[in-house]
DNA sequence: CGCCTCACGTTGTACGTATAACTTAGAGGG
DNA sequence: CCCTCTAAGTTATACGTACAACGTGAGGCG
């Protein structure tokens, strides 16, 4: 019966559709599907219009609304990568207060966040709100700043924040929980396997160990190794081979790096946590699926997206928010006991 | 020296400004930075152009290119969670291919697939392209269905999928390998540990695993748990203590299971592999994070993804390819051996 | 009775882009 | 010398929305 196939498969309705159906003006319905029609139009017209609306299926179309109204209610969330699962947490607390706000989320995963691939962020660029960033280096930062994009930087150094607003997690008080339940055990020689990744996030762990052993006679040697169980554990396994006294503990950045350092403590035949304790950070599903399974510091991390949101949000808003960092827990589980020493 | 500050804090020059600064029309920017200018335009004017462009730092407004063109580049990717390291490397893959193509992906998390909330649905819907969906019920299809939108489903029933394109990995393949690596190594009575989860992708493996011990003599048990470690580690202690001769081996659907098998078989003093093989699906990250590592199948996520992408970029150009399967690949490791009996 | 106000709308326009349709100046052909 | 043809642009318009500015008829009031 149709006619030969039009090249248009989708006439999505407009709001002149709608308003030919309810028998009034384009603009009455944007007012009264804008909420704006408070003194404007009278209920029952409005009750009209709404009832066209459903009759029709009517959505409005983004893009014309978002060219009308300058903005489009879409933020960017750059990460180092979705598939750690921290950032995958984060990410969804954020597109959570994101969708709350009639906010979208996209993501710029950004392997090298110290020279970030200029192309698809500068595509998308043209169509964002704001920006927030996780973890990223003051240089990357730098040409965001450059576009006068509203920006709230998650995980970040405060000090070259260049006046964007900051989120952070208490990053450095999870670290000296930590190494405070370590030394309680009795470890006086502890190795710290640190993530081979240029971030702030990482500087603030070393330096709040390094504060929290100062002056109790404790050591701290020091390891590297990339985000992953393999080169955790042969990183792991040269450093406690290394000539001098073995240390008794590892306190480890992540959690993956954890779970690398037990697989190498039992390459040496060593028993975790009996001949060595090890703890991890962020509690990641990780931690519990291992054996022993990992002390380790949680870290909010849907909230922590949650509370990146709001920030951007407010940005948005014109108020500048400055939130407390969000408190870390430490939890204690089978990775970790007294030093060999202590136990005597 | 400045005036009082304006409210408009961001006048991102247009196209308009670009042609001014040039002394062209705003027509001639548009077709020489749309590379429509062969022919039109004299090589001198595209390059005057392409120079004011640069100096101004013009970027096109996204919403009215998309408004005019009636389409957004943007496609949105449906997955159970992203916390899910699989699906996380399934976006990267399809974003990786989206970016290629100038396409954004946007990420739409359906925590309950069988009845996706329809809002942020709804509002999304109208400024998309395509719809890659993952892993969903027949039913949430049919409402997509409903709209319109060119669809491919990932990992879904050929047989429900309403004509929309489908992308798969050889996920029967995969499970008949496990299974048949165990029956190889002597097991005759094997634990199904199954996702507690409706999704065609589970009812698949249950099938292979069906079809592959038919006719060897084996029996199948089946548990059931959520994709969580404790609630795996739950279910696989109760079906190895339930009464009857005791399974050999546990074949899981999903790594996450498989860690929860290796721990409940820890707690009822049974080592992995001698008295119990236990075989995980996926080769997450954890599979070799956890000691014994997983002897597991491993999916190729990434390509997965980025076949996905492809296939709904062929389809907004009118093609309609039906690419075959995606090889997986059993990688054995540490946690299968061969069964107590048949070691003698 | 004439004017004002108020409630309820409508008309018109702009957002920035892509492109169809048109103009114009030479070049070349008959 | 006029007519056509092409290169090299330009003018005008539409996409769908939001909202400022403008009617308009009825009732109130002096």
């Amino acid at each position: 019966m149709a006619g030969p196939q039009r090249e248009t498969a989708d006439p999505r309705p407009t709001s002149r559709d709608v308003a030919r159906a309810a028998g009034v003006s384009q603009a009455t319905v944007s007012l009264v599907l804008g909420d704006k029609w408070q003194g404007r139009v009278a209920e029952r017209t409005a009750e009209r219009v709404r009832a066209a609306a459903r009759e029709l299926g009517y959505r409005p179309n983004l893009a014309a609304r978002n060219l009308r109204l300058g903005r489009t209610r879409t933020a960017l969330l750059v990460v180092p990568a979705l598939t750690n699962e921290f950032f995958a947490r984060v990410h969804t607390g954020a597109a959570r207060v994101a969708a709350r706000h009639g906010f979208g989320v996209v993501l710029y995963p950004a392997p090298d966040v110290t020279a970030p691939a200029r192309d698809p962020f500068d595509s998308a660029r043209a169509s964002l709100d704001g920006v927030l960033a996780s973890s990223m280096a003051s240089e990357a930062l730098a040409t965001i700043r450059g576009d006068e994009l509203p920006l709230v930087m998650l995980d970040s150094d405060p000090a070259h924040s260049l006046g964007a607003a900051t989120v952070n997690l208490d990053i450095a008080d999870g670290m000296r929980q930590a190494a405070e339940h370590l030394l309680a055990l009795g470890h006086r020689d502890l190795l710290h396997l640190a993530a081979d990744v240029s971030s702030w996030t990482f500087d603030v762990r070393r330096d709040a160990l390094t504060a929290a052993v100062a002056g109790t006679g404790a050591t701290v040697r020091t390891a590297r190794a990339a985000l992953a169980v393999d080169d955790a554990r042969t990183a792991t396994e040269a450093a406690l081979t290394a000539p001098g006294p073995r240390p008794t503990a590892v306190i480890c950045d992540d959690d993956v790096l954890a779970a690398g350092a037990c697989k190498a403590a039992r390459r040496l035949g060593l028993h975790v946590p009996d001949d060595l304790s090890v703890t991890g950070f962020d509690d990641l599903t990780l931690a519990t699926a291992v054996e022993p399974e990992l002390t380790t510091v949680a870290l909010p991390a849907e909230r922590f997206g949650e509370q990146g949101m709001d920030t951007l949000i407010a940005v948005l808003g014109g108020r500048t928010p400055a939130p407390e960092p969000l408190p870390v827990d430490l939890i204690v589980r089978g990775s970790t006991a007294q030093s060999p020493a202590a136990r005597r």
